[in-house]
Order: C-alpha cells, then sequence, then structure tokens
DNA sequence: TCAATTTGACCGAC
DNA sequence: GTCGGTCAAATTGA
C-alpha cells in the first residue's frame, strides 16, 4: 500500500470520486423521488436507491481501505461469493465426524471498516477466532454477534494497525439483524460550523450510546470537494427515513492513505 | 453448569 | 502451496 506508483493514485482517485459522484446522484435521484413520488412502488425504488447510495461509500471505503482498487477483494460483488454448499453432503470424505470448514464466505459487499482506539462499540460480540496475519504485526481477532443463534449475522474483525498500536482497525461484515428491525435508526445530520468543521454527525436515535456515526470532511481538499462538494451532505438529510445505517458506531480515521495525495480523508 | 475464549485444524480462494 | 476465514473441541471463568 505504501509503494504505489502515481498512475495507481490516480486511478485510485478516479475510483473514490466517481464512487462518490455516483453516489451523490443516486441521493439527488432518491431526494427527487421523495419530493415527488411518482407511483406506489415510489417506496420500493426509494429503497434500492438508498441501497445503492450504501453500495458507493461501501464501494469508496473498500478502496480506501485496502488501498486501491486494484485489489480483488474490494471487488467483489454482492451475493455470497465462492463457499462451499453445505446443504447437506461434505463434499470431501467425512474425515472428521463434525461440519468443520463447512461454511460460507462473508459478503464484504457489505463491510465497512472503522479505526479507532477502542475495541468496545457496544455490541455483543463473541470471538470466535484468531489468526497471525502474515502481513501484520498483531493478530487479527474474529467476532461473531452473540446473537447469533437468533440468526444475526453481524461479524467483525478487529486488528491492531502495525503503525499506531493504540488503534484497532475494525471490520464489519453484515449489519445486526437481532434489533428491532422495525426501529430503523434515524440519523442526525449534523453540520458544525462548515467552513471551520466540516464534521457530519449521523446519529441514532436509540436510547443507547453506541452509535453515532460521524464524518469529518474537513481534510477533503480541492478536486475532490469539486466533485464530492459538500451538497452531498446536505442532500443525504433527506435520506434520513430511509438510510439504514450499519447500527454500530463508526470511527473513521484514514489518516494514514496519505498516498491519495489531496485526497486525504479524516473520520472520527 | 453454562457461556465465553483460546487454539489448532480445516477449507476455499487465489 | 499459501493465506485468510471459520469451525469446534478444549479450556477458562463466573
Amino acid at each position: 500500500m505504501s509503494s504505489l506508483s502515481h498512475e495507481d493514485l490516480l486511478t485510485k482517485r478516479k475510483s473514490v470520486i466517481g464512487e462518490l459522484v455516483r453516489g451523490k446522484e443516486t441521493a439527488t435521484q432518491l431526494k427527487t423521488l421523495l419530493q415527488n413520488p411518482v407511483n406506489d412502488h415510489a417506496s420500493v425504488l426509494a429503497e434500492e436507491l438508498a441501497v445503492k447510495i450504501f453500495r458507493s461509500f461501501t464501494k469508496t471505503l473498500s478502496v480506501l481501505s485496502y488501498g486501491g482498487g486494484a485489489d480483488k477483494r474490494s471487488q467483489i460483488d454482492a451475493g455470497d461469493h465462492g463457499g462451499s454448499d453445505c446443504s447437506g453432503e461434505n463434499k470431501k470424505s467425512p474425515r472428521v465426524k463434525d461440519r468443520r470448514g463447512c461454511y460460507k464466505r462473508r459478503n464484504t459487499s457489505d463491510s465497512w471498516t472503522t479505526v479507532s482506539p477502542m475495541k468496545e462499540d457496544g455490541c455483543a460480540w463473541r470471538k470466535y477466532g484468531q489468526k497471525i496475519i502474515l502481513s501484520a504485526k498483531y493478530p487479527r481477532s474474529y467476532f461473531r454477534c452473540t446473537h447469533k443463534k437468533q440468526g444475526c449475522k453481524a461479524t467483525k474483525r478487529v486488528q491492531r494497525i502495525k503503525e499506531d498500536p493504540i488503534l484497532y482497525q475494525t471490520t464489519y461484515f453484515g449489519h445486526h439483524t437481532c434489533r428491532d428491525k422495525l426501529r430503523a435508526p434515524q440519523i442526525n445530520v449534523i453540520d458544525t460550523d462548515p467552513p471551520e468543521s466540516n464534521l457530519l454527525c449521523f446519529e441514532e436515535k436509540i436510547p443507547q450510546v453506541d452509535s453515532p456515526f460521524e464524518f469529518k470532511e474537513d481534510k477533503v481538499q480541492s478536486d475532490t470537494k469539486s466533485s464530492a462538494d459538500s451538497s452531498l451532505w446536505h442532500d443525504m438529510k433527506s435520506l434520513e427515513p430511509f438510510m439504514v445505517w450499519p447500527p454500530k458506531m463508526r470511527c473513521f480515521d484514514m489518516e494514514g492513505f496519505d498516498e491519495f495525495g489531496d485526497l486525504d480523508f479524516t473520520f472520527y
């Protein structure tokens, strides 16, 4: 990630900007739709648009997180990818009595990464594995939602950052379905004195302290801003009733992605 | 006793 | 063959 060519950086920048612009366009469509619902299917269409927007952000974060759009893993699209078919028989001879190894790989398209000094995020997680990762100094831990038995498929991966060991990079996969689905989180978009601090805080109105989604774009500069300008975030306001953001705290600190040159995000 | 964590083995993707 | 993700037995702790 540190030794990318100038062309790679340009490609990455284009990819990020492209996704953000796409997200903005979709948000605009959604806004229009919400203001002028065309038919009875408007709500369905709105949901699809919201999903598109979410995917755009997810893709953007993937590019940023994985250090480039060239990374195959970040490009895996929606749907289960690969994974064995565990519907009954084991393809291999039953060497072991259990179903060890019979699993489906997670859907990386529905993932997002946070960097925070805290490992806790208010959710109940159960650790199910730990691995030494080749390129990482610290082992990676794997957690799943405690309510897996109730069908909640949310998982997360926690990795201490080599360069800054007090920080933990947490990658979430899937959403919690163990919560009351009908109580979709509301998002408060808080603009705090835009010229100085373009801090946007997406905050759930759930009576617990676990989940502010704060997006600080004060390091988004010049040409990036021209494409993904701040109006995008104002457009997002209109999505409040529809956006179902991942329900946990989002603390993004992308300062490490300095290879983007003037594209430098910091999320807190 | 039960739930959570640890750990080594297994598996699929590359 | 390597690597990352997952499984489940064994272990630990409340």
